[in-house]
DNA sequence: TTATGGACTTAGGAGAACTGCT
DNA sequence: AGCAGTTCTCCTAAGTCCATAA
């Protein structure tokens, strides 16, 4: 259905609703192949068969990372006590660790065991036998001579802004079919110590410099080829328009392949993001079915189907992700649905009054811990006592199932189903029914904007995306509260001046008065609005203290539910999405109307 | 059937930039 | 102007899912 979709290449450049019109027609039609002869012309070149991605590209190639500077001479680094001149491979590498200093990281014991590794692999022979105990190692003239210098180079920003826009202007855009497009990591990662995230074996690990030499170049054959630094060489230029990418490179932490690819704004990333949310779309027509079929199926004969059936049940009603089996020793210990071991579910028949309720219990991608409590039907419940029947704790709880066994299945259910549908689908059905529920037309701008807020904090919650409690929260929190008293005590002084004003103008009964108690009245009003205002504000906040709003508003929610909304209750689309945001769902900005439905 | 490679989306944190206040 | 607090942008790790090889 979305092989070949319409060209989004209004996107880039302004819109104008001429356009945008003809755009939603030509997707309409396209979805609807009774109307096929209506496809116009115009689209006919633009749309790509067989997952051709573009026909032009041309781009500046990446920006390398700097050189090393090595270190100016009065900066030491001290041995058992006893100063030490490093060579500057050696040198480069322990400023990578001095830099850390400040962070937790550099005192655990597999962070230091792998960087000391990797470190003793770029000294000289002797100073791999004279440093042989990390723990003699003195880094800290380094660490505050990189403090100074971050606070030297805040002083001269202006310059730094500018060398960074000129770098943006060469190397930020690339020229794809026609269009100029922003570029989002044009940047090759500078070298430093890898920081996995939660329990990582490799942490600490040096991660290496890239060079010319181990990038691979992708354009167009009659583009103009993006030149290497003097002296040196591309590892391959290759003219793969299969692909999006424009530059790729191996990483040596874990031997995966890195890439630079464009800025969400483009054609090409807005289009992939549309097609994402019709297809959910597409679930929600036939979700009714799909729920009846795995309920049926948690009563099959078959230990396959029931496991199937009972992991679909977890990943649509908690919106869990699917769970690819990983490496062991390669990464941080963390699972998703298929993946669950028994270890991480706790049965309780009963609890705080209800039945059948199931514990929750693991981390989750970057190690994010989910922890939930839900009631299940009893089918669900007796299933799992079944899987986990004669089971150590650290065997998987779905032993007959993976993901791509689930997916599929689902791709039987519905044609481009998978189970990261069902996360993206039932976050946008929750964002449109919160809407529904708690916005009212009665309310003002803030308070619409704070139901805005709960219904997408709806939607974090359910999928679990959580932030580190930001380390200012409690006095920013007591702040608006000091805030909103002296705010109060100002409106109790203006009732009671509008009071004294009103008893002035009965007396006097003159228009000087009257105007006098008007602008009290006023002032009264704006008063109670700024105090409304601190409140929301003060409650939007708690709520938020450990949920993050960003990424399901980034990645799970349908752009056009938001606009719609917007529109229908005349909130400007900017209190909802920033510039980068709106950039991004320009696509949906210029095509939902206020009666949008997901 | 399983393992591996490849391409792409999704994720939270760090630090820069901005805003509003005194 | 300077500061504190908030928001935005960048960064890159960590997932998903598909194709292909063994």
């Amino acid at each position: 259905q979305f092989k070949g979709v319409l060209s989004f290449d209004q996107m880039s450049t302004k819109m104008n609703n001429a356009s945008v019109l003809v755009a939603c027609v030509g997707m309409l039609v396209y979805i609807l192949p009774s109307l096929c002869f209506f496809i116009p012309f115009r689209w006919e070149e633009e749309r790509y068969t067989d997952g051709v991605k573009w026909k032009f590209l041309e781009h500046k190639g990446p920006v390398f990372a700097p050189p090393y500077e090595p270190l100016p001479s009065n900066v030491k680094f001290y041995y058992d006590g006893k100063h030490m001149k490093l060579s500057p491979g050696a040198e480069e590498v322990a400023t990578f660790f001095a830099k850390m200093l400040d962070h937790e990281y550099t005192t655990k014991d597999v962070f230091r065991k792998n960087f000391f590794k990797d470190w003793r692999k770029e000294m000289t022979s002797e100073e791999k036998s004279k440093l042989t105990d990390l723990n003699k190692c003195d880094f800290s003239e380094m660490s505050e001579y990189f403090k100074a210098q971050s606070e030297a180079r805040k002083a001269m920003t202006k310059e730094e802004k500018l060398e960074n826009e000129r770098l943006l202007q060469e190397y930020g855009f690339c020229i794809m079919d026609n269009h100029k497009e922003r570029i989002a990591n044009f940047r090759i990662e500078p070298p430093g110590l890898f920081r996995g995230r939660g329990d990582h074996p490799k942490m600490g690990m040096l991660k290496r410099r890239i060079r010319p030499e181990d990038i691979i170049i992708n354009c167009s054959k009659d583009s103009k080829y993006p030149k290497p630094p003097p002296g040196t060489k591309w590892k391959e230029v290759r003219h793969d328009n299969k692909v999006t990418w424009l530059v790729s490179w191996t990483e040596n932490i874990q031997g995966s392949i890195k890439y630079i690819m464009l800025n969400p704004s483009s054609r090409i990333k807005g289009e992939k993001d549309w097609q994402k949310y019709e297809m959910a779309r597409r679930l929600k027509k036939c979700v009714d079915r799909i729920r009846a079929q795995y309920r049926e199926d948690w009563k099959s004969k078959e230990m396959r189907i029931r496991q199937r059936a009972v992991a679909l049940y977890f990943i649509d009603k908690l919106a869990l992700r699917a769970g690819n089996e990983k490496e062991e020793g390669e990464t941080a210990d963390t699972v998703g649905c298929c993946s669950l071991r028994v270890e991480h579910l706790t049965l309780h028949q009963e609890m705080d009054g209800q039945e059948y309720v199931v514990e929750f219990d693991f981390l989750g991608k970057d190690s994010i811990r989910y922890y939930n409590k839900v009631p299940v039907e009893k089918r669900v419940f007796k299933n799992l006592q079944l899987f986990m029947e004669d089971k150590e704790p650290e065997d998987d709880l779905f032993d007959r199932l993976n993901t791509s066994i689930l997916n599929k299945h689902l791709q039987e259910l519905m044609d481009g189903l998978t189970a990261k549908v069902f996360r993206t689908y039932n976050a946008s059905i929750t964002l449109q029914q919160q809407l529904n529920e708690l916005t009212s037309s009665e309310d003002n701008v803030p308070a619409k904007i704070l139901s805005y807020n709960r219904a997408n904090r709806a939607v974090a919650i359910l999928c679990n995306h959580q932030r580190a409690p930001p380390k200012t929260f409690e006095k920013s929190m007591q702040n608006l509260q000091t805030k909103i008293d002296a705010k109060k005590e100002q409106l109790a002084d203006a009732k009671r001046e509008l009071k004294s004003a009103k008893a002035d103008a009965k007396v006097r009964r003159d228009e000087k008065s009257k105007k006098a108690v008007e602008s009290k009245k006023k002032a009264v009003q704006r008063i109670e609005e700024q105090l409304m205002k601190l409140e929301v504000q003060a409650t939007d906040r708690e709520e938020n203290k450990q949920i993050a709003l960003g990424t399901s508003k980034l990645n799970y929610l349908d752009p056009r539910i938001s606009v719609a909304w917007c529109k229908k209750f005349g909130i400007p689309i900017e209190k909802i999405y920033n510039k980068t945001q709106r950039e991004k769902f320009a696509w949906a900005i210029d095509m939902a109307e206020k009666d949008y439905e997901f």
